[in-house]
RNA sequence: GUGGAUGUAGCUCAGUAGGUUAGAGCAUCAGAUUGUGGUUCUGAGGGUCGGGGGUUCGAGUCCCCUCUUCCACCCCA
């Protein structure tokens, strides 16, 4: 066989060991964050029905996700016409029956749906699985990344909304990330389509009044324009645009323009409600009413959350929102569900960047042994045991190689420890610990060297 | 998907107007030092110059294609 260069696909990463301790942090953090809450972790498969995912995400979306091939030939179901039209999507319809998932709430839906008789409702739960999209990769943009989802469906309450400010809050406080909440509701964009006459264009506005900040109000009047809006419509648009004040003054406007909408008042209504309740036990974190905050995967219908770290340059690291209708499509009415995603390979990137991980991550083992030879081995694997049992990481250096050897190997996989017992110990009954940070090194019998050890972690 | 940069040893980079056997630091391994690491000294291994094609007597260096990584747009975790 050919010498083959090793390498993996584009997007996609390796982890060495100390990148897994910071990754492991970060999941344990949310996953017991997310138990404090009671939220009951599933799982689901990395792959699901192409038909699945299709139509869930937008065009962008569908464009995004990985189809597999099928399997066999896939070439004798698809006709000659259709291989002539070369018509990828009714293409790949025909050759992909599976694709690997985009996200973690469109399986979560099929889930609820398809096992409806045996949840308890409202059910939530939270699911910490990699996803995949055929995307362009970039900074804190990989093909390959983990999501931490926490979602609860089957309850239109917004305790659940004010709920997911709060375990935010504790995630990224926990882990020493300042970051800011942004807040916002479709309703309230539905409310502006609806009030400047244009509600078949919802989303141009929206992605218009996302740019407002990177492009200015003239390139987005320009560009609303270029989208189809009148002049009009854009005149009324304007003092939208331009909204500014506390969230309280931003709101008592809008209620004034949206007074005729009756979608935008209930939007307004609900993020006063989120706001009161949060103001119970408020975040230690900011939560600001962003109008700009438009974007959001298209099946969102109220709430629209998304985090943004305030010392790092990352896109965000957590969103999320209502979606009031994706149990819906798959054949399960009137269930509302909201949640949200942490990102975990961007927080580890911002966590990186901030120098947020602490130093003793990288230590796995705690005590090594040296391997003097086969008598002095025999004479440590006992204590070994032991130091198990007390659920101290430790390990035997496998061969009686040269001190130095053995000393470096425990030096570089920062293990704090090391046991020498050599002739003069085993006569005595004893051990030689040394401290590897200090150099401290003193002789004692077992019990004590494993108490010392054990109170040191 | 669109536009722009990048690519030389495991890593960070040199490499002069195209001209013999492509260099350095760090890392790795070995020795100095057969019961003491992180410092020091000595030595060694390691490169089809991302891959393919072209121009040329001659290409790491110039041209084209492709891949990788990065940046912007789009979108998003």
């Amino acid at each position: 066989m050919a010498l083959q260069k090793p390498g993996i696909p584009k997007g996609t990463r390796d982890f060495s060991p100390a990148e897994i301790a910071g990754r492991e942090l970060i999941f344990t953090t949310v996953r017991k964050i997310f138990q404090l809450h009671g939220y009951k972790p599933i799982e689901t498969p990395a792959m699901e029905s192409l038909s699945t995912l299709m139509g869930k995400y937008g065009e962008e979306g569908d464009r995004l996700i990985f189809r597999i091939l099928n399997s066999g030939d896939f070439t004798s179901k698809v006709s000659e016409a259709d291989w002539q039209q070369r018509d990828p999507g009714r293409l790949s319809a025909q050759i992909c029956e599976k694709a690997l998932r985009y996200d973690l709430t469109v399986p979560f839906a099929r889930y609820v749906v398809q096992y409806q008789n045996d949840i308890t409702f409202p059910f939530k739960r939270y699911q910490i699985q990699p996803v995949w999209r055929a995307d362009r990769p970039q900074k804190g943009r990989y093909r390959e990344f983990f999501q931490c989802d926490v979602d609860v469906v089957g309850s239109d309450s917004l305790l659940n909304e004010a709920e997911f400010l709060q375990i935010i809050d504790e995630v990224f406080s926990s882990l020493g990330i300042r970051v800011v909440i942004k807040f916002n509701n479709r309703k309230i964009l539905a409310g502006i389509a609806q009030y400047i006459g244009f509600e078949d264009k919802l989303t141009d506005i929206t992605i218009a009044i996302d740019k407002i900040e990177k492009i200015g109000l003239e390139k987005v009047n320009e560009e609303l324009l270029e989208r189809g809006l009148s002049q009009e419509a854009i005149g009324k648009l304007q003092p939208i645009l331009q909204l500014s004040g506390s969230d309280e003054e931003k709101l008592q406007v809008l209620s004034s323009l949206l007074a005729s909408s009756e979608v935008g008042m209930n939007g307004i209504e609900e993020i006063r409600e989120v706001f009161a309740i949060n103001a119970l036990a408020p975040t230690a974190c900011a939560v600001e009413l962003d109008l700009t905050l438009a974007r959001g995967l298209n099946y969102y219908t109220g709430a629209i959350i998304e985090v943004k770290a305030l010392d790092a340059a990352m896109g965000s690291i957590c969103g999320g929102g209502r979606y009031d209708d994706l149990t819906g499509i798959f054949g399960l009415q009137g269930v509302s569900g909201v949640g949200v995603s942490f990102g975990a390979d961007r927080i580890y990137d911002v966590m990186k960047e901030l120098g947020l991980f602490p130093q003793e991550l990288g230590t796995f083992t705690k005590v090594l042994a040296v391997n003097f030879g086969q008598r002095e081995r025999d004479y440590c694997l006992a204590l070994l045991q032991k130091l198990r049992m007390r659920g101290v990481s430790c390990e035997m250096y496998p061969e009686p190689a040269k001190m130095k050897k053995q000393m470096q190997y425990a030096d570089k996989n920062q293990i704090p420890f090391v046991v020498l017992a050599g002739e003069s110990e085993m006569n005595q009954g004893l051990y030689s610990l040394k401290n590897m940070k200090t150099g401290e090194q003193l002789q004692l019998p077992a019990e004590e060297l494993i108490k010392k050890v054990s109170t040191h972690i």
